[in-house]
DNA sequence: GGCAATGCCTGACTAAAGTCAGCTATGTGG
DNA sequence: CCACATAGCTGACTTTAGTCAGGCATTGCC
């Protein structure tokens, strides 16, 4: 813990002190992070607000001074908001990009400026430690919660999933040949969806039906690309099980499909067993169990 | 380097936002950041403004706020600027321990909501990594740079230097007994003194003797405790080896005491070969060389 | 003892950051 | 078609942060 707080003080105002000082460059701050985070692809005004935790009236202000600056234009929407007349989008103009070159280049100067002073295999370990530090932030950051599973984030995951495991599947994956998953069963009384979100993107879900005789069941079990292994399945599994726990389930079962390796992998040791095929799904190949 | 700028952003901008807002409860930043930098042993209004990097005349304002909301008292100094009777120093009322201990307690606090969602596993890799990131970026804030032997950091860490090898060395030492060498031998053209600061605060120094005839010659070369196994020493040296080579010097010496390992240690892996006696140095018990 | 330097303070500013209430245009659900 | 929500904008503020020029007491140095 107490190297915890040495780093947060240490590293963040050390560190974000510089990083500020290299990104304003004349300009205020708030315009330049700002300019930084429309970035050569453009911005929904309202993702910008998220991303920086802005008042409405505040960015609103912000993006009219960019503007009047000639470094961005303000129109309507046209990415995947595209139909929504009320939307609107900030796009760096050719003098914008110009700054946010600027900008990127001043944040390669940054990290030239850290990694100078130190021998060759200090940089290699600073960059090995820096990785592992940003990876287990992140994966602290994920928060899980209970949704319904018409929520569109949930929907999302679910849209993800089946995607993946379409691919994945050794004959592919036609959701009309496997057992079917109404909303219903992943709403309290009879089961629940979990949604696990990184900085509110969604990055994982699960589901757990409760079934009314027998064991829980656990289903829909996926964790995005870009934060496997960060342990992030092995939370919504505890936590679906516990789910079931509290609810008087002494066990809790799951099928799979042969070709999720890493699942099955997470599942051995998580303390689940093989047990024989108690359903009839299509894609599956083997049954496991755990006793809660 | 792209591993650097990514933990830039997610480290500086998450923890660093997080922090603050644990740490400004209600109160302005500044104020609580100028709090607790204060801290349960009083500090010095110099000291304050070299810590926080703030304007004088801005600090005397947020030094008024805190004692006018009962958190501080200021008075004359007591530590070791004792005698001198314009230094003043800030030191917390009841109330101001109180509200430390808060801020000392929400520091806690953060550090737990990062910790609480990994594994065991996880949190010891983290807890490696940050200490790993805050040793190797404080050995990257270190500045090496040229000052005269006069200046006050100087002399504080020749001071240091004389107290400990008089620690360290069999017999003690007894400066009256070792070679002298006085100021003007390191000083342009004469020579050169180093002195190496992380945050304006004195870490280390290095002499060189650039001798009319023969090698240069390396003299009080410390380290602080505090930053010792972070290259600091030898980047020192290599400084002052280069400010030797740069004046046409082809080679440069040091003698050094048996006891001093990790020095003798740094000599060896840095190039330098051990060579028969060339002073009659009272407290040296090796004499090394380097070719440049 | 006089004079420059130092350490801190005050007054008078400015700019940046942020808040809040109300406004307009667009979209949505009955 | 209406009521109501939503996205973004504007005007009118307040607070915070920070700068700069001078002022006063104390110290250090010839």
């Amino acid at each position: 813990m107490a190297s915890v707080r040495r780093f947060n003080r240490t590293v963040t105002q050390r560190v974000g002190a510089l990083d500020d000082e290299y990104m304003a460059r004349g300009r205020p701050l708030g315009q330049a992070r700002l300019l930084w985070e429309i970035g050569p692809a453009g911005a929904e005004v309202a993702a910008l607000r998220g991303r920086l935790g802005l008042d409405s009236g505040y960015l609103s202000r912000l993006l009219r001074s960019l503007e009047a600056d000639g470094l961005i234009t303000i129109g309507p929407a046209i990415g995947p908001a595209g139909g929504d007349g009320r939307v609107r989008e900030a796009r760096l103009t050719a003098a914008g990009r110009a700054e946010w070159a600027v900008l990127d280049e001043r944040s390669d100067d940054l990290a030239r400026s850290i990694l100078t002073p130190l021998s060759d295999g200090q940089r290699d370990r600073l960059t090995a430690a820096m990785h592992e530090v940003e990876r287990l932030l992140l994966a602290s950051m994920v928060v899980i919660e209970v949704v319904p599973p018409g929520d569109p984030r949930a929907r999302a995951c679910l849209r993800a999933y089946v995607r993946e495991i379409a691919h994945r599947f050794d004959d592919g994956f036609d959701p009309a040949l496997s057992t079917p998953a109404a909303d219903e069963a992943f709403t309290a009384p009879a089961g629940a969806f979990l949604l696990a979100t990184l900085a509110s993107e969604p990055v994982g879900c699960g589901g757990v039906k409760l079934h009314r005789h027998g064991p829980a069941e656990i289903k829909r079990l996926w964790v995005a690309e870009a934060v496997r292994g960060m342990g992030v399945g092995r939370r919504i599994l505890g936590e679906l099980e516990h789910h079931a726990a509290e609810r008087g389930y002494a066990a809790v079962r799951l099928d799979t499909n042969r070709n999720l390796h890493e699942a099955i992998r997470m599942y051995r040791s998580s303390g689940y067993r093989e047990i024989p095929q108690y359903n009839a799904e299509r894609y599956a190949h083997h049954w496991f169990e755990k006793t809660l």
